[in-house]
DNA sequence: TTTCATGGCTGAGCAGCTGACGGAAAAACA
DNA sequence: TGTTTTTCCGTCAGCTGCTCAGCCATGAAA
């Protein structure tokens, strides 16, 4: 699609990026104005909805300088393109997942892989999932979110323990099944206490 | 001189730069402070200050996240803890491997995973090696090597072609042995023109 | 022991920064 | 001419950094 940008929106695409670039953060609606010629914030603002619209930012309400350039400005201005990944270790029952006490380490890999920006990354423990390619020991990563559609991969929690199996909902119920003729489904009815779905395995790496 | 930084303060710095890694921009002071355990801004005003005295960070007054990470941070998280692998597309004979011509791209992964300086990168063709939990369209990382210990799981050339399989050398030949049952194993004299030991495999990527 | 200073923190409140939005006007376009 | 796009102005609410007044533990000084 390629949307045309005016020559504004050019500049302010190229102010943002470095501003991130040489200060490690976004500018605000009136540090973009003063830049691009735009005295008023509601005009600065109009211009990064329409950029949002074409896909060349994301931005996150009510937020001081939440500017985040996307992939398609990437490509018009390179940028560094890997993403540290938090590694999630033991999962601890009623802390946030991403609460210190769970984290294991940070992990870089490649935006292309960890698309979302609240990825996380889990070592798998076991091998219910030999058949479809995951073994012990890999380390997968998961985007954030408690729904999946039938037949994803997701990370699931039971108790205290993550899982990771494939997504089978049925009416009542749900059915967590292993790639792995010796395993046997899970079925969980839904509304169980301590059952809630983590994320979606969107990626895998492992060490040999 | 390197001072001391206490576990609060290192906690702070990590989380700083891992904002401005993932997101393109510092955290506020109440971000910092709910992620490291301080409920009061002054707390992490107070700690910051801290750090630019000692020469981690630098600040400018009444700016909304205006931090800035310095060298001497760099040196104690390297920034530069990925690893940019050449991603090879199709092997041609008789060009060096990683030739222009050969090169699909690059991708960044964790120096945990590419551990050598030349690690290459591989798109996976087939299910000859799905049994090993590598399947196809699968990433492999292969570390440049002319030879490899018996079980390893090797790159090898064979004409035009790289293929992925474990390495079991015999006395006088070598067999390539694939890890699905409906394969059978490639067995090569050993001085056979146009085959080669291209590296050993040493890690994997896969974008669901 | 007591006293005092210091470092590290809490909690509350304030002021300035920042983004959101309505209304109107200018500019561009059909 | 009417319509759409873009901008300005002003205002407001919420975010964010800063200040002030303490609390508590540690350690040095009296």
């Amino acid at each position: 699609m390629a949307e045309q940008l005016t020559e504004k929106q050019q500049k302010a695409l190229a102010f943002i990026r470095a501003e991130i670039r040489n200060h490690g953060r976004p500018p605000t609606l009136r540090e973009i104005g003063a830049e691009i010629g735009v005295s008023s914030t509601n005009g600065v603002r109009y211009l990064l909805d329409t950029l949002e619209r074409k896909g060349y930012l994301s931005r996150s309400p009510m937020l001081s300088r939440a500017i985040e350039l996307t992939e398609r400005t990437a490509v018009l201005f390179p940028m560094d393109d890997a993403r540290e990944v938090p590694l999630i270790g033991r999962v601890a029952a009623g802390i946030p997942l991403l609460a210190t006490e769970n984290l294991e380490g940070h992990i870089r890999v490649d935006r292309s892989i960890a698309s979302s920006d609240e990825t996380f990354a889990l070592r798998v423990r076991g091998d219910s999932m030999t058949d479809a390619g995951i073994l012990e020991g890999d380390v997968i990563f998961a985007k954030p979110q408690d729904t999946a559609n039938p037949g994803d991969i997701v990370v699931a929690l039971l108790g205290e323990e993550a899982t990771v199996k494939y997504y089978r909902p049925q009416t009542d119920r749900i059915c967590l099944e292993p790639a792995n003729r010796y395993y046997s489904p899970i079925v969980v009815e839904r509304g169980t206490p301590g059952f809630r779905i983590l994320g979606r395995v969107i990626g895998l790496m492992r060490k040999l």
